[in-house]
DNA sequence: GCATATGTTATGAA
DNA sequence: TTTCATAACATATG
């Protein structure tokens, strides 16, 4: 599920749920998501102190605390997800950490696969130096910057971290679609034209799919029909293409998007 | 059993 | 040096 626009929730989420409140107790039900901490560690990092004001860079969800205090990182690999509960409900199978607010809330991470998990920081600028310009913040200046030295594929650099931060493989293809622009192209070899509308494409797309919470599974986008049988361009009707690009499946139109 | 899945990363090859 | 495909991670579904 997440990419940028799934962490923009999660952050809203927890700012909604947790935001100032004390953190009652904190219980790790599967240590497994924890990296380079002890659930004990967790336990005493974070208890008895409140939530700030979080932050999201790309896919990774900045939870700093109030004072002087470590800063929690998450990241949702494929299937996570924060979720605001109350203590009683029943916990899923799927629920690895609860963050126990107040009296009545608990924000829960809940992950199936446990791709990627838990970090704590003193350092969130270190932490996250290998992350490249956030997609929905970078400017159209830094965009060509970024992607004017890529030798492959534009969709694999729309999907390198280093490069852009906060695609998935999802959105790639969605960006893709609606610029018009053939997902094995060359990134040097898009004109200014085409790095512009692919620009232009990104934001729009991006500020849309946040305020939804999600990429929209909407028929009038490409994320709509992809994985459904025979799947049409929901612009020309043409019959969607399937085919594996940058080590992804990649869905795209070949009379929208011609090579 | 096989392939697939919205993510990241180490590895060896090109 | 860069970039690619691949496998690995852990789990579910078709």
């Amino acid at each position: 599920m997440p990419e940028l626009p799934d962490v923009a929730a999660f952050r809203d989420v927890l700012a909604t749920c947790a935001g100032r409140r004390r953190i009652r107790s904190v219980e790790v039900l599967d240590a497994g998501v924890l990296h380079g901490v002890s659930a004990e560690g967790l336990r005493s990092a974070l208890e008895g102190h409140a939530f700030a004001t979080p932050r999201r860079h790309g896919k990774w969800l900045l939870a700093p605390l109030q004072g002087d205090a470590p800063i929690l990182l998450l990241h949702f690999g494929m299937t996570g997800e924060l979720v605001c509960c109350n203590p009683a409900d029943t916990p899923t199978p799927h629920d690895r950490v609860t963050f126990t607010v107040g009296h009545d809330r608990q924000v829960r991470y809940r992950d199936q696969r446990k791709l990627q998990g838990i970090w704590l920081t003193d350092d969130a600028d270190n932490a996250l130096a290998g992350q490249g310009p956030d997609a929905l913040e970078i400017s159209r200046t830094a965009f060509d910057a970024a992607l004017a030295d890529r030798r492959g594929s534009i969709k694999s650099a729309l999907l390198n971290q280093a490069v852009l931060a906060g695609l998935g493989n999802l959105l790639a293809d969605e960006i893709l679609w609606r610029a018009h622009l053939h997902p094995a192209r060359k990134a040097s070899s898009l004109t200014s034209t085409e790095r512009d509308r692919l620009y232009r494409r990104m934001g729009s797309t991006l500020r849309s799919a946040v305020r939804s919470g999600r990429v929209p599974p909407r028929t009038s986008w490409l994320t709509g029909h992809r994985d459904t049988d025979a799947a049409r361009c929901p612009r020309c009707g043409t019959r969607l293409h399937l085919t594996r690009v940058a080590g992804r499946g990649t869905a795209w139109c070949p009379r929208c998007q011609p090579p």
